[in-house]
RNA sequence: GGUCACGUAGCUCAGAUGGAUAGAGCAACUGCCUUCUAAGCAGUCGGUCACAGGUUCGAAUCCUGUCGUGAUCACCA
């Protein structure tokens, strides 16, 4: 099918540069699923012999269509449009090019030289000092996708998510708990783990907000760098994270003892969502390789520099980043150097490199590629890609779902879940699979975004269940397949007779159907899961406008035939891609 | 102030990388279940594609400027 497109291109330009000696053609060819004009259109711009142009189209078109006779029935030419009829002939042969592969439909784009490239893919990464909230939960879905496509066309995928497991955050938690929760735990308390630690955090950033106040008005400051710096709280978390560096006995007691606590709750929310990773990086355990990389650099030439003790790189020679506090401590970006160091030298050779972080970060980024850059750290690497994957924010309320100080604006997933259960509980009057109709809904509504938007995420529409939905996608499958379930016998491959007749709106569904390849190479190109559920949505409005209107188990064995095949290669492409998307999808409602 | 996104129907969003008459859902109204699952289908209503220029046979799409919204500009992660 897209060999046919090349070869006109071909064709084309192999033309007009013999008999007119043109080079620099642009010439585009689409699929038409307007009937009215053509199937495929080849628009060819000619505005060099303008007065001639009638003529050389017309040559042109009989040229194509002399050779490829198979294909083509007729032609006709409006402006710079040269619209091609397809004969019967293409169409079957397309529905049996998708009929005769089974449900891994992407094979037909395969390329065997990608099962070598390794790329791996960065997401959630999330910090151990509170639950997931719906931040979260759109990083999850982009990352998770585009690795699950990279898989199907045969790319070596790795799955990675990064715990920030150190620094300041951690040990708010922990002083938190010495203070305000002694001798408490998550069972005591019977609350998930991710959530007991939320509290211990929300707590002391509630306690730390009213010292503030008082030291304010005691000192009558209105500063905020000079009040931080009195603050016994702050002092105290400072010391903490000293004493964690240093490795004191009774700090990683505590530490421990609460990771172990949010990995828990984590834990459980993954496997709600069933989100599995291939590799878990805990930043405890790689930032020390991103301050080695610092403290040799710094002797040994000018890409860093010390200051008052702390280290800083300086950016486009304007932004001065800070690598290393005064008190040694490290940083965010201190261990991201860390976590490439690692991956170099645990994987030989790296592809592709992808962060899936939220826009907020594209600086963060930026400074990062720089410094490895400078510090020539892919040398023996060099054709490894890094790739900052950005999308828009979560917001609800009309702010920014942000997690640092309060949690009056955060909506946490399991909390989504929890709502959302009990609304479909209630509108659907049936008791099975309530688990998988819930979770379907939840990340398809999400995912159908496009990332570079922000989403405004509210109850009143989340709960929605009419339109283009999960529910809307998931009844078109089970009515397709309970047709195919009554037609029984003959529900396998048949191939098609050719030389039959076809109509005008099944010739509409097969166009869009091989149009599927060309989705899925525009995902991956854009990075943009939305573009794949769309297309789902679309395809199924077609079948579903198509359903409604013509028989499918006709007395006709012919456009029985035709139809069921049609039906077979839509079902595959949307058990397909709801696997790439990975919700799940049932047979029976 | 600098940088980067985004601005399409009352609301939520598509728009195939520059093509023919601008596409859905929600909301409102009107039809269609004795039939392959009606959570569906068909129809009506709704548009100065933020605004102004430019590029060309042709612009919602590319370029420039203006306005609006958001993010970011380092001792948070």
């Amino acid at each position: 099918m897209n060999k046919l497109i090349l070869n006109l291109k071909k064709l084309i330009k192999t033309f007009l540069y013999k008999k007119k000696k043109i080079n620099n053609i642009n010439i585009n060819i689409l699929y038409n699923n307007n009937i009215k004009y053509s199937n495929i259109t080849i628009i060819l711009p000619l505005p060099l012999i303008f007065k001639k142009k009638k003529k050389i189209y017309y040559k042109i078109c009989e040229i194509i269509i002399n050779k490829y006779k198979k294909y083509f029935i007729k032609y006709s030419i409006k402006n710079c449009f040269l619209n091609f009829f397809l004969n019967n002939y293409f169409y079957i042969n397309v529905i049996n090019k998708f009929i005769n592969i089974d449900y891994n439909i992407d094979k037909l784009i395969l390329n065997k030289k990608n099962n070598k490239k390794l790329i791996i893919v960065e997401f959630s990464s999330p910090n151990s000092n509170k639950p997931l909230h719906i931040g979260h939960l759109r990083n999850i879905l982009i990352g998770d996708t585009i690795s699950n496509i990279y898989k199907s066309l045969g790319y070596k995928v790795i799955k990675s998510q990064i715990i920030n497991d150190r620094g300041i955050h951690i040990c708010k938690t922990i002083i938190s708990l010495k203070l305000f929760f002694k001798n408490k735990t998550p069972s005591l308390l019977n609350i998930k783990g991710d959530y007991f630690v939320g509290k211990l955090y929300f707590k002391f950033e509630k306690k730390l907000k009213s010292e503030i106040k008082y030291l304010s008005k005691k000192y009558n400051i209105n500063n905020k760098k000079k009040i931080l710096n009195k603050s016994k709280l702050l002092k105290k978390v400072n010391n903490e994270l000293l004493k964690w560096e240093k490795k004191n006995k009774k700090t990683i007691f505590y530490w421990k003892l609460i990771k172990s606590w949010v990995l828990k709750g984590f834990k459980k929310t993954y496997k709600k969502l069933n989100i599995k990773f291939d590799e878990t990086i805990y930043e405890s355990k790689i930032y020390l390789k991103g301050k080695k990389i610092i403290k040799k650099c710094i002797k040994n030439n000018k890409i860093f520099f010390k200051k008052n003790k702390s280290v800083f790189f300086l950016f486009k020679k304007k932004y001065k980043i800070l690598l290393l506090r005064s008190n040694g401590t490290s940083l965010y970006i201190t261990q991201d150097i860390g976590s490439i160091i690692y991956r170099l030298k645990k994987y030989k050779k790296i592809y592709l490199l992808i962060y899936v972080v939220g826009n907020e970060q594209i600086f963060h980024f930026k400074v990062l590629f720089n410094i490895i850059k400078k510090l020539n750290l892919l040398n023996n690497n060099n054709n490894i890609k890094l790739y900052h994957l950005s999308y828009n924010t979560v917001n609800y309320l009309g702010k920014k779902i942000k997690s640092r100080y309060n949690k009056k604006n955060i909506i946490f997933i399991d909390y989504l879940i929890k709502k959302m259960y009990k609304y479909v509980k209630n509108k659907i009057n049936k008791k099975k699979n309530l688990n998988k109709i819930t979770i379907g809904t939840i990340k398809y509504q999400f995912i159908k975004i496009n990332f570079k938007k922000i989403i405004n995420f509210n109850f009143k529409s989340s709960l929605n269940l009419k339109g283009n939905t999960y529910i809307y996608i998931q009844y078109t499958y089970v009515r397709i397949y309970s047709i195919l379930k009554k037609n029984n016998k003959n529900i396998k491959n048949n191939n098609i007779k050719k030389n039959k007749k076809i109509k005008e709106n099944e010739k509409k569904i097969i166009i869009d159907i091989i149009n599927y390849l060309e989705i899925l190479k525009k995902t991956i190109k854009n990075y943009d899961p939305s573009i794949l559920t769309n297309y789902i949505y679309f395809l199924s409005k077609k079948i579903n406008n198509f359903y409604q209107k013509n028989k499918i188990l006709t007395n006709n064995l012919y456009k029985k035939n035709l139809r069921l095949n049609i039906c077979i290669i839509i079902l595959k492409i949307l058990y397909k891609s709801m696997k790439i998307l990975n919700i799940p999808i049932l047979k029976k409602m």
